[in-house]
DNA sequence: ATCTTTGCAAAAGTTTTGCATATCC
DNA sequence: GGATATGCAAAACTTTTGCAAAGAT
């Protein structure tokens, strides 16, 4: 149910030390599906993550990979995104962003607004009563190199 | 791939006289889905209706409310939408709305935020070069009446 | 008569669970 | 030793596919 989190996890060394200092043991596991994800830069899916530690020489098994992600996720290290695509996508917490997901070529890119939704969040608060903690907003069009074709 | 729709869809029948317009027909699994849709006002999953399809009497099976779901979503009648809890929702298209989705009691509300997001919109169109076609904007947070708890 | 819709069986894909074993501190 | 992490097998669930039969116009 974690949507966004605004706290920064800029560095990998941040997030190990994180995880120790919640008791988290540092696992090769562990440690190699933080880097895939964090290398990735952008949204991955946990069969992709599957795939890079088999590529990684790591060998281990579906299970793991979900319940590790868990565990990043009740961390607030990875946050996860359900696009329309039926995926079910992780992605490093860190500066909060959004997606601009192109229905051609389904490539995903990041794009940032800068605090656009503080003000309407307020607004909800106060018409609804209803305390916003997070929110999802992706874009879906045409990227630019499908324009051009 | 479908987001949002901007027509309106008020009445079934209205509905009805698309489906028909279009070549489909009206069989009265169709005309029932079609109302389980629009009486639940908000998002349901394609467990749900096949539930909803049972308590009506109607005998079918999940493959056809899968293929329905599909016939309906090409024509622009619902649209599918994906929250942080693992399901898939569809709600009838119509005046364009989001959710406010409460992380405590899981219940789900409609807002309409009017026009909200035209001029970001546009804006990333200049800046990114991305044609946006829809979006996708749901909120998380905590209902009024889990705040008064 | 023809095109659309439906049901059934089966498969594919994703995610979860239980349990025994291994690993870390 | 005790908590944490892992692997395996299996199950649960969601969604899709192929095909033959039924239904609508």
């Amino acid at each position: 149910m974690q949507q966004c989190c605004n706290s920064k996890m800029t560095s990998i060394d941040n997030i190990i030390e994180k995880i120790k200092r919640d008791g988290g043991r540092v696992t090769k596991i562990r440690r190699t599906i933080v880097d895939v994800i964090y290398n990735q830069n952008c949204l991955i899916t946990p069969p992709q993550i599957l795939k890079q530690l088999d590529l990684n020489r790591i060998k281990t098994d579906r299970t793991t990979v979900y319940r590790e992600l868990c565990f990043l996720l009740d961390r607030g290290i990875i946050r996860k995104i359900q696009l329309a695509d039926q995926n079910t996508y992780y992605e490093m917490c860190g500066e909060h962003h959004h997606h601009l997901v192109c229905t051609k070529c389904k490539r995903i890119n990041k794009i940032v607004l800068d605090k656009h939704l503080e003000a309407q969040e307020k607004e909800i608060l106060e018409k609804e009563n209803f305390k916003v903690q997070s929110h999802l907003l992706e874009f879906y069009g045409i990227c630019s190199k499908c324009l051009k074709k």
